[in-house]
DNA sequence: TGTTAGCACTCTTTTTGCTTAAGTGCCAAC
DNA sequence: GTTGGCACTTAAGCAAAAAGAGTGCTAACA
């Protein structure tokens, strides 16, 4: 059986109205509200050949039919409308970034904040640790008899927490001395050439080979993938939700959501350049909970890619509003990141 | 009516009972669990005696009874046991410290995820920005052309993200002056100290005022109280409790619970010196979630004490052993925080 | 005087049967 | 291809009945 143009648009009607009311949508009401034209019948007969086809499925036999996941699939790549957002919520985007501008954590943590509010889903972000980040400052002294604080700032961010271990004999003056020689090297580079520079400089750091290795481990350390930063917003919004009503689904979902490495792994892989990614269903992706849907966007900073911001609620989640609300805030993101320098 | 050796005795067996069932406890349950020596019949005339003292409340006429607030407050006062820890849960405890036990943050944190672990309840902590906490290292730098990034490190904790304006004019060069002359003024002070500091420095600072408000207005900002650092864990494990089943209450527990201001406000009153802190039930206080009870201990650093960590639950809280896994935790803490000089 | 067995009473929970409503599938007619 | 009509299926709602849990009270007992 083909996918007529009638089928499309009588799916594309069941799905949005399931998305809205979260109902079983049925032959009767697809013809009164929607498709005055046409009898329940033959609204009936299309929706069974849908049904065939795997888009529908009945919880019984006398039941309204809900979408599949092919259906939510097919809905989001061809049927949905695209959208705008009013002119309320173009305001309550621009004016959540009204501060802070100066500072990328604090910019992506007041769009995770806004999304969420305006689409009243869990919203994350991912932000990775990005080799084309360029070394603006790089610091190091000690903080214990034998351990040294390092600090580096890059253009995007701040890198702290590094320790290293020094050894104690060293005086304060060696470590600064160090400390000086490394930022000679490594200030105005980007973390991708600094990787192989170990074996070039081997000749001039022999005094400090251990804090120049120690200095690298925690720089390779900060751009493994699992440390990247995951900001979370909203967690509690997924009990708005009806599907949710079930305390184990609930706790199932809040599992994901509330550890971090899960949620890194789910944001990372998707590294394709598409604006706008959408992952639905859960059964091959092994982390992601049943029955779920994360929508993202990639964000940068300075040309590059540097991260995932992105909502994840329940199937029935309405793509048409959670779409816009990420498009509209990805261009005023692109804005405030560029503008910066 | 007196409040009888025997009356104790019951009253403690029904929070104990109903502790770990979760249902109403009955005259003919704790003859047959516990009180094998007396009958029903006599159970029965306690419990009524218990109940009209307020301790002891039932759902309906022939339901078993509940403990009232105000049995839970003296069963954690007088009537429960103190429980020890197993030598499993100690090793737990002692294994979750072994990494990481150089910084403060990491090790709080580390302190909230066993506690989590082992209680089953969600876990809070709460480092207050003491004033008593000594300048290590202080370092001010141009960031872009009007703005500076400060950097404090104190003998605790590392302040980040405090970005301060300076004029475009101001070359680098100057910048590096000012920075080396607060370096001079505030290195080896603690905070508390430098308040007061801005008029007497008011002479040999004359030309970079602007830079010097910049950064006590920093200062002050990480001093006070609502920036205080929360952190949690095992958001979702109140699911794990019956009492909330129903999603309104998990709701109203997570809007408190994921509101950092909010549980920075309950965990910031607590500042009495005592080990443990129990608070329970709410009516009086704003911000506890309804019928929620919040378990607190604190913890020093360098004898100054500077945070609350603790459980917040359902009223119906295994007490003996969130109070043995605080303690527990607590030890150890402060073995790691004072032997880290 | 405190303790106990016995029993009536209350209230909840579970079960059962019955009815209604929603919706489908199919068929014969248009 | 579309439609109205109708039999069939299932869930949901409701009321009455039955079962169960637990109490309070009283009279008898040690």
């Amino acid at each position: 059986m083909k996918l007529s143009e009638r089928k499309r648009k009588i799916l594309q009607l069941v799905v949005d109205d399931y998305i809205s009311t979260a109902q079983p949508v049925s032959s009767k009401s697809i013809t009164e509200k929607y498709m005055k034209d046409v009898s329940s019948a033959t609204v009936r007969s299309e929706l069974a050949g849908l049904e065939e086809m795997g888009y529908l499925t009945q919880l019984h036999t006398s039941s309204g039919r809900v979408p599949s996941v092919e259906a939510y699939k097919l809905y989001v790549a061809e049927l949905m409308d695209r959208s705008k957002l009013t002119t309320r919520e173009v305001g309550v985007i621009k004016s959540a970034f009204k501060d802070h501008a100066d500072n990328l954590e604090k910019v992506v943590q007041n769009a995770v904040k806004v999304i969420s509010e305006l689409t009243d889903y869990t919203s994350v972000a991912y932000t990775t640790h990005s080799e084309k980040d360029k070394i603006v400052k790089i610091d190091l002294f000690r903080y214990k008899p034998s351990q040294a604080l390092l600090l580096i700032v890059t253009e995007n961010t701040l890198i702290r927490d590094k320790f290293i271990t020094i050894p104690e004999a060293m005086t304060d003056a060696q470590i600064n001395e160090a400390s000086d020689l490394i930022a000679s090297l490594f200030v105005g580079k980007e973390f991708g050439e600094i990787v192989g520079l170990s074996e070039v400089v081997s000749k001039e750091f022999e005094s400090y080979r251990e804090i120049f290795d120690g200095v690298m481990r925690a720089i390779e350390d900060y751009l493994e993938k699992g440390n990247a930063d995951v900001i979370l917003e909203g967690e509690g919004k997924i009990l708005k939700h009806p599907e949710y009503n079930d305390s184990e689904k609930v706790k199932n979902f809040l599992s994901v959501v509330t550890s971090k490495n899960k949620l890194a792994g789910l944001l990372a892989e998707n590294t394709d350049n598409i604006e706008i990614s959408i992952k639905i269903g859960g059964d091959e992706e092994k982390d992601m909970p049943k029955d779920c849907s994360l929508v993202t966007a990639t964000y940068s900073a300075s040309g590059v890619k540097v991260g995932t911001y992105g909502v994840i609620g329940p199937l029935r989640m309405d793509y048409q509003k959670v779409v816009s609300v990420l498009e509209g805030v990805g261009k005023i993101l692109e804005d405030i990141l560029t503008n910066k320098k």
